[in-house]
RNA sequence: AGGCGCGUAGCUCAGUUGGUUAGAGCGCUUCCUUGACACGGAAGAGGUCGUUGGUUCGAAUCCAAUCGUGCCUACCA
């Protein structure tokens, strides 16, 4: 059957095709191993789970391209790789979507009320959850969709009441009221992390606190304080100064009367109060500000909380009730001053926080959450990371994460929202106790009442999803009977984050991982330590993708590259090549659609590479040769005699496959596809196929020459195509499939092996990659470097590109017997007559002087053709040349006659720099010689 | 305010423990539509490795200072 290939490659005419082929054959399914597998032979990956809302963007195509690189490799080295993909619920952010929907239908979210919500969000997950999803299959990604997860599962959902409860029964959860980030508009608290920053042109208010006298009526004095939210003083409850101030030292003990509210509040004493600050005293609102908080639970002040959920002023604010925050600023600003308290305004620059999801100003509000209390889980997951349980890439984010984990907050867990994980706890009307329960309660569990309420808040998403880990491998339910995948599979492998992502799923996995996953005994029953209760063993954490310019990539700034559009332009591989030769640990990706457009090419490159490949396999099947298939599949090896492309092609397949290895072994995704895009495009395509062509001459030559070479030819394309394959899934399984003709001996290329060095070792009468590989590269590199001499020799002298010139090579006694040693061989004569067109004869001797010749290290060629000498311009280059050896020259000197140098330097290092003394030496003086030629003439 | 990075060719980036003449892709120049490929081939040009000082026989690499630049954390009203 003739092979049929297009002269162009194109992507989109395969890549649905494959795409559909792996998920509908199922062919990343890993199921749960049978008892008593090794563990130790897995390859476990968990997708960090992307927003259920979500689109994929460049951050994602990365993340995965870098996750299916390993997952492909680990899987083509014979590891029982498992990659498990799933979404998150993301409470906010899919609670506002389908709100969003709701009230654009004219309803709302109080309307419908929780439980018609809840369902509508689930609806909406139905119908366009799997969107991303649904990108990744398309993108390739071999992962398990057997396996999928949503955090919401029932399973799943099961691990997270299963961890509160648990928690709660340690002593580790409590409620209780504190400052927490309120955004006003979702209506819940956030957490730390969901506050973003930005700077701000605001102002600093000072406003007069009338002192009260020793009779209790204003004393005409005032204490001036400095706010940059004065509508918060309608909860002040005390203004604090530093008490070794001695502009205040008078005021010690002394009580003001709050304007506007005629409060008479205390005038506190504390340290943290900065003298240099504003005015030095600072009013105190225990009930809207952290610091605020802190001072009044040192001084035992009460709180009194102003503000409602939507940003209003509440019924404590008198007058000002009903208002907006800001609305309410301004009016208490204008009283302020019709009353002549407002000392001044001052332009003041600070951050004012706003909430990630929605931009709204946050608001620090008192009010009642759950809390874990996480320190014993933070000094698991310290020491997990510093006992090196965990370890990290590149090793400076364990830096980061020590910071974070040492100086950690308690975790509020509670969301004011609909959509997550209901808290499982019942307040009781009766008692007014809380009972946390594993299975719904009918009666309080400390009175036996009956009024019992479910707690409305739901819990954090990153509750659940830092969970996943232990969870999608069946805890808390391990029995004997389920537990075949928690053996095999956990702990996983890896996790493959961005740094941004460093404190959600990175920090608190751990610390719920090691936690909760220290539970479940090993295998064998014995009780599981930390090395191994760990949720993951390794954390890569790779950059963020920017734009060509290395920008940001922002909606607003209108940059961002979508990565279907490039896919749909470029091709699934050529983005995942531009990805992976990029990911450069620790460095942002600057994506440049340019570079795309060249792994297009590499592409089209390989593409043509198998026409041509295929254009001879059919060839040779007309005059009734065959290629032996039965040797695909492996590592191709060639015999010591056979001809020199073939051993230095095969040679340099091992030395590529092994570096590509040991690369991926270390995550340099770069080093390893920079090694196979040089092997392929600058090995294989620019020296091997143009060698081989010579020996594929079916017609004239003798049967087996072009047998033997065909089937190095195929067997090393084939090789090739598997060791690209994790990089360039779609174009290697469309080539590979063609190599067998339509009868593959697996069902697809990710299934077979991956190219290792090792299997070379051991057969005697081939040549050994680690033995011969130094002498054949050698031989090969003299060659090239004797075709290239003359290719270039030919257009200084302008001879015409087709045409076939005699020329000379010159090997004198001086240059060493190196090159004339393989140039004596008439087989490397004929490579270069062939691939440099020209008719070569070998001197022994000194080429002669004045003649126009090209000087290399080792070897002087003259081609012998009559033309113009451009006199100026050879002089030129000849000088600028002397210049350059002088120089080298000079310093390799300086270096030699150097004693120290001599003395302390390794000796290989001495030796080489002799060496390329004397070749520098040698350069120098035949440059020298044939100006003073030019000269002469 | 603290912490962490980065500064190498026109652009985007490699350069693992200091060691011979610092690499790649894209771009650029010249020639070539030769039977795999113009998404191609061949041959080239292009860098005092931000600056200064130090350690060393030897520094892009280690140290210090300095300039520039990016990010993270904190959030003093």
């Amino acid at each position: 059957m003739p092979h049929e290939l297009p002269k162009t490659y194109d992507p989109t005419a395969i890549e649905d095709h494959w795409a559909e082929f792996w998920v509908r054959e199922n062919l990343f399914a890993q199921p749960t191993p049978e008892p008593g597998n090794d563990a130790d032979q897995s390859f476990v990956i968990l997708l960090p789970p992307p927003n259920v809302t979500g689109r994929l963007h460049m951050g994602h195509m990365l993340n995965q391209t870098e996750m299916d690189i390993l997952t492909r490799w680990r899987r083509m080295c014979g590891d029982r790789a498992l990659w498990v993909p799933g979404t998150d619920h993301a409470g906010i952010a899919t609670q506002m979507m389908v709100e969003r929907q709701v009230v654009s239908e004219g309803s709302s979210r109080q309307k419908l009320g929780r439980e018609k919500f809840v369902e509508r969000v689930w609806e909406w997950k139905r119908h366009y959850g799997g969107a991303i999803l649904d990108q990744m299959k398309r993108l390739g990604a071999s992962v398990d969709w057997s396996r999928e997860y949503f955090t919401m599962d029932e399973r799943l959902s099961v691990a997270v009441r299963e961890a509160f409860v648990k928690l709660h029964e340690q002593g580790l959860i409590y409620r209780g009221a504190y400052i927490v980030n309120w955004c006003p508009r979702c209506q819940t608290a956030i957490s730390d992390l969901e506050v973003v920053y930005d700077e701000h042109k605001g102002h600093l208010w000072e406003i007069r606190y009338p002192v009260i006298g020793e009779d209790g009526k204003d004393s005409g004095e005032f204490l001036t304080v400095a706010t940059t939210r004065p509508e918060t003083m309608l909860g002040d409850t005390a203004v604090a100064i530093h008490p070794d101030d001695e502009r205040y030292t008078h005021l010690h003990g002394k009580k003001l009367r709050l304007p506007l509210v005629d409060r008479e509040i205390p005038i506190i004493l504390d340290e943290w109060v900065s003298r240099e600050f504003g005015t030095g005293a600072v009013k105190v609102t225990p009930a809207h500000d952290p610091n605020d908080f802190a001072l009044g639970e040192r001084h035992h002040l009460p709180s009194i909380n102003v503000m409602d959920d939507t940003g209003h002023v509440n019924e404590n604010g008198g007058k000002y009730a009903g208002l907006d925050r800001y609305v309410a600023r301004k009016e208490i600003v204008q009283s302020l001053e019709e009353r002549q308290l407002l000392a001044g305004i001052k332009d003041h620059v600070h951050n004012v926080g706003h909430c990630d999801r929605c931009k709204t100003v946050v608001e620090p509000r008192l009010s009642t959450q759950w809390f874990v209390k996480i320190q014993p889980l933070a000094d698991k997951a310290i020491e997990a990371v510093e006992k090196g349980h965990i370890k990290f890439t590149p090793e400076m984010y364990a830096k980061t994460y020590f910071e974070w984990m040492r100086n950690i907050h308690d975790w509020c867990i509670s969301r004011q929202l609909w959509w997550g994980h209901r808290i499982p706890a019942w307040h009781c009307a009766n008692c007014h106790k809380v009972t946390v329960a594993r299975e719904d309660p009918a009666t309080c569990a400390h009175c036996g009442s009956e009024k019992i309420t479910q707690e409305t808040d739901v819990l954090d998403t990153w509750f659940s999803s830092g969970l996943l880990p232990v969870s999608v491998f069946g805890w808390p339910k391990i029995s004997q009977e389920t537990r075949a995948d928690f053996d095999a599979f956990y702990p996983t492998s890896l996790l493959v984050t961005g740094f941004d992502i460093l404190f959600f799923w990175v920090a608190r996995m751990i610390m719920l991982g090691c936690w909760f996953g220290g539970d479940v005994p090993m295998a064998d029953g014995s009780p599981r330590e930390l090395k191994d209760a760990v949720p993951f063993r390794e954390v890569y954490i790779h950059a963020l993708v920017r734009d060509a310019n290395r920008e940001k990539m922002s909606k607003t700034k209108g940059n961002v590259i979508d990565p279907i559009e490039i896919v749909k332009q470029y091709g699934t591989d050529a983005v995942r090549f531009t990805l992976a030769s990029m990911a450069s640990p620790g460095t942002d990706i600057a994506f440049n659609v340019a570079r795309t457009e060249g792994y297009r090419a590499f592409a089209n490159k390989i593409w043509n590479a198998a026409r041509f490949i295929f254009m001879n396999v059919d060839k040779a099947a007309e005059v009734g040769i065959s290629v032996d298939r039965s040797v695909l599949g492996a590592m191709p090896t060639v015999g010591e005699d056979a001809p020199l492309e073939a051993r230095w092609i095969v040679a340099e397949l091992h030395a590529t496959a092994a570096r590509v290895n040991e690369s991926l072994a270390n995550y340099r995704y770069d080093d390893a596809a920079n090694a196979i895009y040089q092997f392929f495009w600058g090995s294989f395509c620019d020296w091997y196929l143009e060698i081989v062509k010579l020996r594929l001459n079916f017609e004239t030559q003798p049967v087996r020459g072009p047998e033997a070479a065909l089937t190095t030819l195929v067997g090393v394309f084939e090789a090739a195509l598997r060791l690209l394959s994790p990089f360039m899934p779609f174009l290697t399984e469309e080539l590979w499939h063609a190599v067998y003709e339509g009868k593959p001996p697996e069902r697809s290329i990710a299934l077979t092996q991956y190219p290792q060095t090792s299997s070379y070792e051991g057969d005697s009468t081939r040549i050994s990659f680690r033995h011969n590989y130094d002498s054949t590269v050698l031989e090969m590199r003299v060659i090239q470097s004797v075709i290239t001499a003359l290719r270039s020799h030919r257009k200084d002298l302008g001879v015409p590109e087709k045409e076939r010139v005699p020329a000379v090579i010159f090997c004198a006694e001086e240059d060493g017997s190196l090159t004339a040693g393989y140039m004596v061989e008439e087989a490397n004569r004929q490579l270069c007559d062939a691939l440099a067109r020209v008719d070569l004869t070998l001197k022994m001797e000194r080429a002669p002087v004045g003649v126009k010749a090209r000087v290399e290290v080792g070897f002087t060629v003259v081609i012998q053709y009559e033309a113009k000498i451009d006199v100026a311009a050879e002089r030129e280059r000849l000088t600028r040349d002397i210049a350059k050896y002088e120089k080298g020259l000079a310093a390799a000197e300086r270096q030699l006659g150097n004693e120290g140098f001599l003395a302390k330097a390794p000796a290989p290092v001495v030796e080489g720099l002799k060496k390329q003394a004397a070749e520098t030496k040698m350069l120098l003086d035949k440059a020298r010689a044939a100006l003073d030629a030019l000269s002469g003439k």
